[in-house]
DNA sequence: CGCTGTCGTGTTTACGTGAACATCACGAGC
DNA sequence: GCTCGTGATGTTCACGTAAACACGACAGCG
């Protein structure tokens, strides 16, 4: 099924599962092994067992190899949910999203899952589908009934705004991609300074000024670069064209693109992501008109696609994956300082990958 | 448990606590609110709270509502690692994969996710980062101590070692792009069908015969793919071109069009994935071939972006939404009949997406 | 009027683990 | 030889939930 991704090689047989329920219907039942099996077999106590699982000192050798026979011999698993309510924690941490069909918001739960990962923390995903406030609030709900001692948000917040949100006081919450650094632990790119550089680039080339395609209106990465391209354009005293609004595809920046084609004073387009940038070259030639040469485009997130687009992308490279580090860190810090939130915006540096899509400006026909 | 006396100390920092209300000065409470705390508010023995709580019947309306109104009062939330100790299960499903960055991956994880949601199931990650054997061994270790139900498998399975590894026989599993169909229960896009459909589209419009980038050897997909492009050109009896060998990025895309570029005979290429179709368009544009004039491509996977490539890509389309969805049925089936896994494999359909990057051949020069 | 069934609710118990405490053996110190 | 300490191991208990069972009240019925 899936098209890339790295390679390896080993092999698995995936348990013999020979006796599963042993067919008691219902659902529930499961034989599994437990300390005092492992006990009585090894013929002592189970909490010389825990000991032994746990690692503790005050085990003999002998007892101890004992121990580990009888849990090899009978197949030994701890577990996890009687820990959990022993301890009081889960050792996993939820992300809330819409969905993995965005680049960032994939690479960013798997840089979450892997730091979260080499932390002893496990990932558990719940996917919203419908971004309405009930469905929000609802995930929220579940959120508390659910195995997770902390969540990462990655959701446009303020769409929890509007009602009475009220997290469980005893989750710890990141948000990523948000203005809420007032109320909540933000993380996020530097969304700002990405279409700063994005714009200067293209006004320090020569450009008399910048059009911009955005993304939807709802996401505040969108939101934010906008208004940074704005304010770009603004402090250089260059006029300010009208937005064009896209939602993320690259057949919005196809549509964009078209419609720019017809602007003969355009010369220069950041467009918010790396795949409206896309749709943008593929109709600026479907027009008859050369990127760089007669229009040069920008686009964000650097994408590892963007080095084969034609030409190849000139884009803001996000670090995804510092982001989702930061995440884990946050909500790691929030678990074991054992506070609350700490309000706050934690902002990745992005950089300016200049490739192929961007010159200097010539005078359109 | 109570906020009087001195509470126990607790070693093990626990998940949340702390904050919960009326700030006991230095008192570290151990916060959650229990059934018993509700049980005392309302009056009523926990076990009532316990019915009310899932919604038994048997309690008359006065005391469900007392219940209730406990309930909302204390912020009562169910502990979910005592229910699942109680039941023996975690209403949990665990996904094991390299990665999130391949497109195929990511969505059908995102599938995964939906629908286990639907079916009242979380989804846990259990990502393997570094493809050493031991990695996918420590994975599968973990999982038997992870609070999952079943697992369903996003790796090649071959790559897991048969040796030492044991997965729990009372977990139940479902493997994704495998050729286990024998020993477990496998989920696949019809990948054979698919390059089946590519090569024969080639040749129906006249060219002589396809060339072929493949992904990575350790890749089953890849492998299928080659083998089902190898067959069908034999089927036709048209001479198989060496195949190039790709790893799924768009950069080897690339450099397998640059050498492709140097072959005068090669008029029709089938990409294992749509991201090297872009780097072999890219390639074939700076070389001054055009497509698909000069040399037709057809990709695998039909991601949104290959409507805007340049020209639009002819690809396989993957349902891989499908895909996601059957392996969380499959999954549920095997828990709710308790059964052990059926092998076999199920096969998802594929279908040509035809757009602008195939044509007749027309001589080159 | 008493027997019995039903309904609403309380009590007991077990799920698997591990901290706290109890016990036991053995050797050192007096 | 007796006490005392130390280290290895066993016993008790609680974590929060919910099934199984127990109990009391009340209605139907003879």
């Amino acid at each position: 099924m899936d098209s890339d991704g790295p390679a390896r090689q080993v092999r698995v047989p995936i348990g013999g599962a020979q006796r599963g329920g042993s067919g008691i219907p219902g659902g529930r039942r499961k034989q599994r092994v437990s300390m005092a099996d492992v006990a009585r077999l090894a013929g002592v106590s189970s909490q010389t067992v825990s000991r032994v699982a746990n690692g503790h000192p005050g085990v003999v050798g002998a007892t101890r190899e004992q121990v580990l026979a009888a849990m090899r011999e009978l197949g030994y698993r701890p577990n996890s949910a009687a820990r959990a309510l022993r301890y009081g924690q889960f050792n996993t941490i939820g992300v809330i999203l819409f969905g993995l069909s965005s680049t960032g918001n994939s690479r960013t739960v798997e840089a979450i899952a892997t730091h979260a990962a080499a932390e002893g923390y496990a990932i558990t995903l719940i996917p919203i589908g419908i971004p309405t406030q009930d469905n929000v609030l609802g995930a929220f709900t579940r959120m508390g009934e659910l195995a997770v001692d902390a969540v990462i948000v990655i959701i446009e917040v303020h769409l929890l705004d509007a009602g009475t949100v009220t997290l469980p006081p005893d989750v710890h919450v990141v948000v990523v991609d948000s203005d809420a650094g007032d109320r909540y632990s933000v993380v996020d790119t530097d969304q700002a300074e990405g279409a700063r550089l994005a714009v200067r680039h293209l006004l320090d080339l020569g450009h008399h000024t910048v059009w911009h395609v955005t993304g939807p209106e709802t996401s505040f990465a969108s939101q934010r670069r906008a208004q940074a391209w704005r304010r770009a354009l603004e402090e250089a005293g260059r006029p300010v064209p009208p937005p064009l609004h896209g939602d993320w595809s690259a057949e919005s920046g196809y549509a964009a693109g078209l419609a720019l084609a017809g602007e003969p004073g355009c010369t220069a387009v950041f467009a918010s992501n790396d795949q409206m940038a896309l749709g943008l070259l593929r109709a600026l030639h479907e027009r008859g008109l050369t990127v760089p040469d007669d229009v040069s485009v920008v686009g964000f997130d650097d994408i590892p696609d963007a080095s084969c687009f034609i030409p190849p992308l000139t884009t803001v490279h996000q670090d995804f994956a510092e982001v989702g580090r930061r995440c884990v860190q946050g909500v790691l810090r929030q678990i074991r300082e054992g506070g609350a939130a700490r309000p706050g915006t934690d902002l990745v540096p992005v950089r300016l990958v200049v490739r192929d899509s961007t010159a200097p400006p010539r005078t359109r026909a």
